[in-house]
DNA sequence: AAACGCGATGTAATGTTGTATCCTTTCGTC
DNA sequence: GACGAAAGGATACAACATTACATCGCGTTT
């Protein structure tokens, strides 16, 4: 069934320990390299790009920090659901709830780039469902919206 | 409501029939270079990136195709709803049937490669109400699901 | 303490995907 | 044939992503 929750969004410093708090708890560490590009993520209101990413730790740290390291921690953190990636945009968001594992859609504005998160688990189990019907197991569904948001529309 | 039809697929000569037919009714024209590039997409099985296009049509024609112009008439193709575009793959398969507009979901196998393409119009409108109820207004849907086919997982 | 293994990170190079700019060709129309 | 518009070619570059290999820190073994 639907899990019923709250999905107010925790900020700075309690996200930041949720996602401390996840990552040990996958065996990962939380290094100091990792909370900055945790940190940096998260102070993005849009999707950033891993290079976005970069740059923001290397001016904040600075010294320049690669791509490829970001890439990795990204990859990490993704893989330990503090993180989502928007595939139709090429870029990351911290994700508020790392212990809440579903599947969640994405409305993308194709003019002023904000992103906004869905979560219905009706729609995400229809085509988790649609795709076992076809053969298809282990599933990661990809749900994204392009369009623009309701502030740009009117503007 | 849905609507019914068949989906077996049109190969070769009927599809080309049937895309050069959408696009001169859309006003565009069918140019021996189009025709090159579809002829290209088509002839991929599994969903082909520009620069596949450009390799294949290079190496069909005998000289060398850019990449840019490759776009130029991806984009154009997928305009016309003659191809469309797999956001999680960075690639393009042809449209056996352009002129039906619906939504589609791709099934991206992770470990062969091989997309299928499913028509499901309760899940599409699902997101699409969904995105249309929290403001956003011109809506395209990206439904993807990522994971291993049935022949991959039995292997 | 020296040697070792191992995970995390750094460095550099390279590969892949996508756009921008400017120029030439093609083709319909007059 | 002259002209303008659409299509396509050439080149450069920007953005996104991966690979290979070196190094560092740290706990364990000897």
């Amino acid at each position: 069934m639907a899990h019923a929750h709250h999905h107010t969004e925790p900020q700075g410093a309690d996200l930041t320990v949720a996602a401390q708090t996840t990552l040990e708890k996958a065996g990962e560490q939380w290094t100091t390299m990792r909370a900055s590009v945790f940190a940096a993520l998260a102070s993005f209101e849009k999707p950033a790009s891993a290079y976005d990413i970069a740059e923001a730790v290397s001016k904040a740290e600075g010294r320049r920090v690669a791509a490829n390291s970001v890439y990795r921690i990204l990859d990490l953190f993704v893989g330990a659901n503090l993180a989502r990636r928007v595939e139709s945009a090429n870029a990351y968001v911290a994700n508020a709830h790392p212990d809440c594992l579903h599947d969640c859609i994405f409305l993308v504005c194709d003019s002023c780039g904000q992103t906004t998160h869905l979560d219905n688990d009706v729609i995400t189990r229809g085509v988790r469902n649609a795709a076992k019907d076809a053969g298809f197991s282990p599933v990661r569904p990809v749900i994204e919206v392009r369009g623009r948001c309701a502030d740009c529309e009117e503007a």
